[in-house]
RNA sequence: GCGCCUGUAGCUCAAUUGGAUAGAGCAACGGCCUUCUAAGCCGUAGGUUGCAGGUUCGAGCCCUGCCAGGCGUGCCA
């Protein structure tokens, strides 16, 4: 029996390479020795052969407790008829010995505490510093994901209703790619509806009065133009007439309809691309499948659901009625895919785009970063496609809402006189107000510079205030605090990266150069550990992400870590430390620290900066 | 009416999806700049997690019932 206490001691020092292990991931490592453990519980009868349950490991709160935990003598306890704590002791003394593991302890109720030997805490380190990719592993399988985000109506301008569906599905795309998964963006524009046969009248019509140039320019501001459209529309009967007979011409495939049809789409995707390229978000024109690209296959997906005998008509519409979903009267709540008058609905494109990402682009998870109100309309979708065999059953549907987003005052975000807020004018005042705020805190930065600052500054603030928050709840948008340059805030995170930067700079050293310094890490005060052992948690975190689509998880780590550098930074001198192989290890753990910032920031699309 | 979501410090948000003493940042108070960017760090104070029951070794999280708010609910997207 080992001591009490100290239950369980390594006495092998951690192998450096070659690592036997596939993954280096401490949580499977721990589960295989429990595993193991239980194992012989159960052959020498210890242990009931019908107690098992899934092994977790849980990272600790509190380092008191180790650095993970399980609570795997507390769910077998009551099968085998042990008290938890002895459960937990019988475990232990199972236990096969591991080179990561230094010490093990039962803690409270009967909690397993695991404490990692710091010689696999270096290796961990050493193999990050060494690796592009961070050592973060690639995933077992690796899978095609579509993503649907930003998807704005192209009938207007992009307000801000989309800025978080363009923030948070950008930076789920770029972390799902790192992981080395198939990404494929798909915006899902609003290319088609009634409202095009009223802008295709109007441009008709001012192109005649005005002639091409004169109409770009009035082009430039869609909202203005969308308005006096309708306001035609809504005063002139003579005019309202040529819209709706525009609609028609155009869903017939008219030659000149369409092209009035591109040219306008032209124009307002180019209004897109240039909001993109102010966001840092990755969609281009090769990422654009409007809903007009379904337009062919919207009767074969009605054809289709009746084949599949799904198919009701009722009032005149074609319905699927589904079990599941009821109206106010308890009836089933129909999923209506043609109109009494025959027209098409966003539910049967929506239908026809599932099919498409499924089948042709062969996605393993389809995403979609769309409104929480549109929660029913999606469980709809998704059942409807599962029943009518449109997607194998491996194909993960994924909703992934999120709330609106609302003023300091908790009302949705508008302006003064409750007009919709264009994206592009909330983009210039955040890119402002960093300006001031830049230049308040370092008056001595050229124009250019400031400039630059307050771009990476005021747009970054924009979307890590987003970024930031639950996805699903909604959330305030608070220039003010976006932007205070403390807590949790890009700036804040921004900053923490100049430092770290700077560090390498006084050294004249660039950040390529510390796998030339020879050395190892020494981890002897408190904030050099904490440092390290949160360092070696990123792949955890940006694999949180890709599972859940919450960047939120990314954003607490990164400031979190920010933090322990800084901790770090303040009680740990690094190019004056005591001696040379102390300042070799602080200047690998800084390295490490920018690495881990830079990608972070990357992943969330954020623009990392020299200096500030 | 029915369904979904939300309710956590004065404010803005977390809480590894059932784990250990509910954590950060603002705001308040008190310390730290002849030393790598003080846009920083260290500390103090702040809580009946909307209310009441229940489930169990353990509940902010799960179940039931209330209260308050938001959203959705057949031919808009």
């Amino acid at each position: 029996m080992p001591p009490p206490g100290a239950a369980f001691r390594c006495a092998l020092p951690y192998n450096r390479r070659p690592n036997p292990w596939p993954r280096n991931n401490m949580k499977d490592r721990l589960v295989a020795l429990i595993e193991q453990a239980l194992e012989s519980l159960t052959a020498n009868g210890t242990l009931p052969a019908d107690a098992r349950r899934p092994v977790q490991i849980d990272r600790t709160k509190d380092k008191s407790h180790g650095d993970f935990a399980t609570n795997i003598a507390l769910m077998l306890a009551k099968p085998a008829g042990m008290k938890p704590r002895d459960l937990a002791q019988a475990l232990v003394d199972a236990l096969p010995e591991d080179r990561a593991v230094a010490r093990v302890d039962i803690a409270g109720p009967g909690f397993i505490n695991f404490f990692q030997a710091e010689s696999w805490l270096t290796d961990q380190l050493e193999a990050a510093l060494a690796d592009a990719h961070l050592a973060v592993p690639r995933p077992a399988r690796t899978q095609t994901v579509v993503l649907d985000y930003s998807s704005p109506n192209l009938a207007k301008e992009m307000h801000v209703g989309h800025l978080r569906s363009t923030i948070i599905g950008d930076a789920v795309a770029r972390t799902l790619d790192f992981l080395g998964h198939k990404v494929v963006a798909q915006n899902h524009v609003g290319d088609w509806g009634t409202q095009f046969g009223m802008l295709l009248a109007y441009l008709e019509e001012r192109k005649d009065e005005d002639g091409d140039q004169a109409l770009s320019r009035e082009l430039s501001d869609l909202e203005n133009f969308y308005r006096a459209a309708k306001k035609r529309f809504d005063e002139s009967d003579e005019f309202a007439d040529r819209a709706r007979a525009l609609v028609v011409k155009l869903q017939s495939g008219d030659d000149y309809c369409l092209k009035l049809w591109r040219e306008f789409n032209q124009v307002s995707l180019s209004h897109c691309f240039a909001v993109y390229e102010r966001l840092g978000v990755r969609l281009g024109p090769d990422d654009v499948r409007g809903e007009s690209a379904y337009n062919d296959d919207l009767p074969k997906v009605v054809a289709d659901l009746d084949a599949a005998g799904l198919l009701t008509e009722d009032q005149g519409a074609r319905c699927v009625f589904l079990d599941e979903f009821k109206n106010k009267d308890g009836d089933p709540l129909p999923v209506i895919v043609q109109k009494a008058g025959g027209g098409y609905l966003y539910a049967t494109t929506d239908l026809a785009a599932v099919r498409y990402r499924a089948n042709t682009l062969g996605g393993d998870r389809l995403l979609y970063f769309v409104d929480q109100r549109q929660a029913l309309h999606f469980q709809q979708i998704f059942a409807v496609a599962r029943k009518a065999g449109f997607v194998d059953d491996h194909v993960a549907l994924e909703h992934l809402g999120f709330g609106t987003m609302n003023g300091p005052d908790g009302r949705p975000f508008k302006t003064r006189d409750g007009g919709t807020v264009k994206l592009i004018d909330l983009l210039d005042e955040a890119e402002q107000r960093a300006y001031d705020l830049v230049k308040s805190k370092n008056g001595d930065l050229g124009e250019d510079e400031a400039r630059a600052i307050a771009r990476a500054v005021g747009i970054g603030a924009v979307k890590y205030a987003d970024l930031s928050k639950n996805r699903t709840s909604d959330y305030i948008f608070d220039f003010n605090q976006m932007l205070s340059f403390e807590g949790n805030t890009a700036p804040y995170l921004l900053y923490a990266y100049t430092r770290v930067v700077s560090v390498f700079r006084k050294a004249g050293l660039s950040l390529n150069q510390v796998g030339d310094l020879n050395g190892d890490f020494r981890l002897d005060q408190d904030a050099e550990q904490a440092l390290a052992a949160r360092l070696v948690q990123f792949g955890e975190v940006v694999e949180q992400v890709a599972a859940k689509g919450q960047p939120h998880f990314l954003c607490a780590y990164l400031f979190d870590l920010a933090g322990l550098f800084s901790a770090f930074y303040e009680h740990c001198p690094i190019l004056a430390a005591e001696d040379e192989a102390l300042k070799t290890s602080r200047l690998k753990l800084a390295a490490l620290t920018a690495r881990t910032l830079a990608r972070g920031l990357n992943l969330l699309g954020l623009e990392p900066l020299e200096r500030m």
